[in-house]
DNA sequence: CCACGGATGAAACTTACTTTCACGAGCCGC
DNA sequence: GCGGCTCGTGAAAGTAAGTTTCATCCGTGG
């Protein structure tokens, strides 16, 4: 099979099933039915015969061969394996939750609290299982050797990208953030070798994203892109591919989960950027809280 | 399909894997060949197809499938399906998952990703658990009414702030956030009864918040306090106060753990006040939605 | 309006699984 | 010792499952 030549995280060890929400977006329309069937639950599908599955999922045998391939495997038989052996292993309570599902019209505040934080919790979980540490090691490295980073997004995944940029300069190194794309063009226009760009966007669709990403690659500089889909656009002007894993419900709520897969992530690379030179990092880190002391009352202690 | 009539073997209860080895001695000596075969790598031998393991059992693929109705299954699909389900089960993850604590110093990516993601699920779920429901819907009660909401946050809440802000928007109600204290300081004085402010600090202590929401209060405005700190000073200028549950690990002021406490949190707000008018929520969340499509580019769909 | 490319299912095709059947070894009873 | 019996076995036939091919349909952009 043609290999990618970029680095992403190919490997879905976190697992299959999150893997598959991570793709589902990019595919089409009759393989999502099959993916949908698959992940909502595994060992159902596991069970069914090819003809069956098409069948749940008003589709043609084809077609789930086509989802099979679509998501890495060679064929029904070793999707079938896998899914058996997934849904084995997730001893998944049999929780009335709803996972990755929208919240009910008649729901109370409590629902809607246990249902948000159960996302929530579930999506940073699923995001560091599937996480690739050998990506991230590269990633890190392209930072701390990097002259100049710049970090890119738009709508939520800009927040992500302030912050971002913000923890990266903590600690001392010299990261950019522009919320405007005409800004960030030109600057990205002016990165070269060693520089490094990261481009952060759930859908991996933004085209704004995408086009400075690409400027940046163009003038040399080693782009890493942070989507929840491992094939969209923006993972074709990326050297670095990093995925979050939120199965977020459209549009309809707005983008929650993501932006904490998203962040969590941002954690990984911020601590292990970090971690490479603790002492220097701490320096900074000390440097900057002192600098905000005076903007604090009491001593961040108590008292009624 | 006839059933067989014969007596079959009684649900295996304490693992298939067992349930073969013990009637090992019943089998023929082909079938014997099949079942060794079987138990000691269960996992290989689900991925052989029929044939391939009859080959390596030096028999016919008619003797494995008298192997299957021997032990109970109903023909070798099923046996594959079992065997793929049991492996998974007993290879259990070397759980060494290192709970709440710090980040070692020697700590490699992988170490860093399991920590990170451990703490963060954590918070969220804490949070969640500890959040008041009653208080939750006063303030969604006192943002649905409200003439005007405005969000204050300073260096990495500045961001949530600005999170908040932005999702109250999309959904149609008036809402501001400033970056600045001398422009959120002159907004907050225009403010009045009816409208609401929320103070987002972590540490609970940041002046230029608590001055602002102290402003807003004087003005008749309702006060909301996002805090970690259920004592803090923030607390003493809110009518409500909502509390996130992070234990921030090391890498102090990195502010990790804590965003996404406070994210979800406001979710919370943001889900409670849409649920209270989902058409026109709705009708707005698709509005916006829309009018970024066109910075998007394909369908999120691409092949590799 | 047409050319193009992707998505899709029908049908042809291949492979995997299942059943049938005949052979041969052991085992009586005559 | 020799038919008749049972049982384990694999070869081969038969069926079902999985895979490939291909014509059609649909939206997109020239």
């Amino acid at each position: 099979m043609a290999k990618s030549p970029k680095i992403s995280a190919s490997h879905e060890p976190g697992g299959l099933i999150v893997h598959i929400s991570g793709l589902l977006p990019s595919l089409s329309p009759a393989e999502q039915r099959v993916a949908r069937l698959v992940v909502s639950d595994p060992a159902d599908a596991a069970r069914r015969t090819i003809t069956d599955l098409a069948t749940a999922a008003e589709t043609s045998e084809a077609t789930v061969i086509r989802f099979c391939r679509s998501v890495g495997m060679d064929g029904y038989p070793q999707l079938r394996i896998r899914l058996a052996a997934e849904a084995a292993r997730r001893v998944e309570p049999p929780d009335a939750r709803v996972v990755g599902g929208d919240i009910p019209p008649g729901a109370d505040l409590a629902q809607i609290i246990a249902t948000i934080a159960f996302n929530d919790a579930r999506a940073v979980e699923e995001t560091a299982e599937q996480l690739d540490p050998a990506v991230c090691e590269r990633v890190v490295d392209a930072i701390v050797a990097a002259g100049r980073i710049e970090v890119y997004g738009a709508g939520a995944s800009g927040f992500v990208a302030s912050d971002f940029q913000q923890k990266l300069h903590r600690i001392g190194r010299t990261a950019f953030y522009f919320p405007d794309v005409h800004t960030a063009l030109t600057s990205a226009a002016l990165l070269g070798k060693g520089d490094v760009a990261v481009g952060i966007s759930h859908t991996g669709t933004t085209s704004d994203v995408i086009e400075v990403l690409e400027q940046a690659r163009a003038r040399g500089a080693s782009t890493v892109a942070l989507t929840n889909s491992p094939r969209s656009p923006i993972t074709e002007v990326a050297d670095f591919v990093l995925t979050t894993a939120a199965r977020e419900t459209t549009y309809r709520s707005g983008a929650m989960a993501s932006r904490l897969a998203q962040l969590t992530v941002v954690d990984v690379l911020f601590v292990g950027v970090a971690a490479r030179n603790r002492a220097r990092a701490r320096k900074a880190l000390e440097a900057t809280a002192e600098a905000v002391q005076s903007h604090r009352v009491g001593s961040g202690r108590r008292r009624a």
